[in-house]
DNA sequence: CTCATTTGGGTACAGCGTACTCAGTGGCTG
DNA sequence: CAGCCACTGAGTACGCTGTACCCAAATGAG
């Protein structure tokens, strides 16, 4: 780390990340050392004003209440009360603050030792989806960035060791381990994903769901009474009504699903 | 549609779609108006150079051929050879853009009728799903904009049509078959959406998926020799490899959580 | 004390969506 | 057939973004 930045990093325009929600920037020797380093300061020149935890913890805050589209590098700077360059010397870019974020955001809601997954793998499933659920619900800006070229951190590999710690009953194989993983994570960012956009939705536009569907009602009905869609239109009118937990419905479903592979495989 | 833009479009500005992804600007008429409307056109005046078709279609090559980032309206204007604010003549912002590329985009895999939907539930729900990640696969960026606000098109009511179609047979009620359709949905879109995100990290930071990893593997390794993650040390080391259909593998369980749903119904 | 080194931050640039504005076109009316 | 005016095309400009580049101030080692 003699160097202030890599060689990688200069040559990393706004090319980079062009939609500027991709994690990293291709350096991920940097976003690592961030990650995992101890942050030993230089011997010389002044003492830093700020502290990489400090903006961290800010830019999350924003992205929180505002969204991500509201997290600038400006605005933060502005929240931190320095001028926007000053950020330069804590984190190699906006990609980079992402990464963090990220980690520091998946860290928290893990439980705090093994012992507390549940023995029944169907519990420590439900529990584990409800967790992710609700994290990424207070964290709606996750699903926004691609966290396909995230390092592993600290958090994501606990992450994934107390989820490997709820399914070891199960009496499946690695891949179908990871798969079992992988089906409920998807399951749960697709459907937080959907519910985000919803919320996210009316408070950008300021108008309620109610509103809005109430808006489309005349080229629904129009529609509904051309013929062209007769299973829609027999629908009981309570199939979209918010009485029922659709959540709950769906990753009921997949456990089941993972006891059938379960029973078969202990039958054998 | 005297006016050209009705009143509530003159009061979007920037701040109405901070993102640029949120699909509408808060003109639901002015983008109903555009899906299902008749494109008359008025009697006076020159006869446009553009037709809005071409617009939506040029939008679409672009975003599936370099990503949404890539899509903006000069880059559009330039491809139609005209000046960027052309556009706006025939589209009323870019939300909108992005709700007539959405329609136009899911209209194209629905099956021709309904009769071509499988009669075994089983296989109409793997055939939705499949069918589903393709077209995902096929335009990435349908995954990266808001569809909340997304008027209901007629792409996207046949689509909702064939899929009650093919459940017809499983005895569920109302909630429970639109609950059905949104767990396979958003299966399907998070899964998707971890790989897209993964393909198009490979190509904006021009690193393989592989060399990634390995780029990883001495800090990962450290991981592994501090103890602190047992389970994960303890996997095969083909458990994160492609030799498994993860996809395949996660559809299944949830067709086998359906049933078993559906088979306690019939009993009753 | 001197000076290499590091931090803070101002300025500048390319790119974005789009509001505003005006020139030119062409069908309807007199 | 002339004239009007609705309409289309498009240039210019504004505020926003991330960040490259640069210089002044601060600090500890020699």
């Amino acid at each position: 780390m003699r160097e202030a930045y890599p060689e990688a990093m200069t040559k990393s325009g706004p090319a980079a990340a062009a939609d500027g929600t991709t994690t990293g920037s291709g350096d991920i020797a940097r976003s690592l050392e961030l990650l995992w380093g101890t942050g030993e300061r230089p011997s010389r020149g002044p003492r830093p004003g700020l502290t990489l935890d400090r903006i961290v913890a800010t830019a999350v805050d924003v992205a929180d209440a505002e969204g991500l589209a509201a997290l600038s590098m400006r605005r933060l700077a502005a929240e931190l009360g320095t001028g926007t360059m000053s950020l330069y010397r804590y984190v190699p870019g906006k990609g980079e603050l992402l990464d963090l974020m990220l980690d520091r955001v998946q860290g928290e809601p893990l439980a705090a030792d093994a012992s507390q997954v549940p023995d029944d793998w169907r519990r420590a499933i439900d529990e584990m989806a409800r967790t992710y659920r609700d994290n990424l619900r207070a964290h709606p800006w996750l699903l926004k960035i691609n966290q396909a070229r995230t390092v592993l951190g600290p958090s994501a590999l606990r992450g994934m060791e107390l989820a490997l710690t709820g399914l070891k009953d199960m009496g499946l194989d690695g891949p179908e381990l990871i798969g079992v993983i992988i089906t409920v994570n998807s399951y749960v960012e697709g459907f937080v994903r959907t519910e985000s956009h919803a919320t996210e939705a009316a408070r950008e536009t300021g108008l309620s769901h109610e509103a809005f569907w109430e808006n489309q009602r005349p080229y629904l009905e129009r529609a509904m009474l051309s013929g062209a869609y007769p299973r829609i239109a027999a629908l009981p009118h309570d199939a979209f009504g918010d009485g029922f937990d659709h959540f709950a419905f769906g990753l009921g479903r997949l456990v089941d699903g993972f006891e059938v592979l379960v029973r078969e495989r202990a039958r054998k």
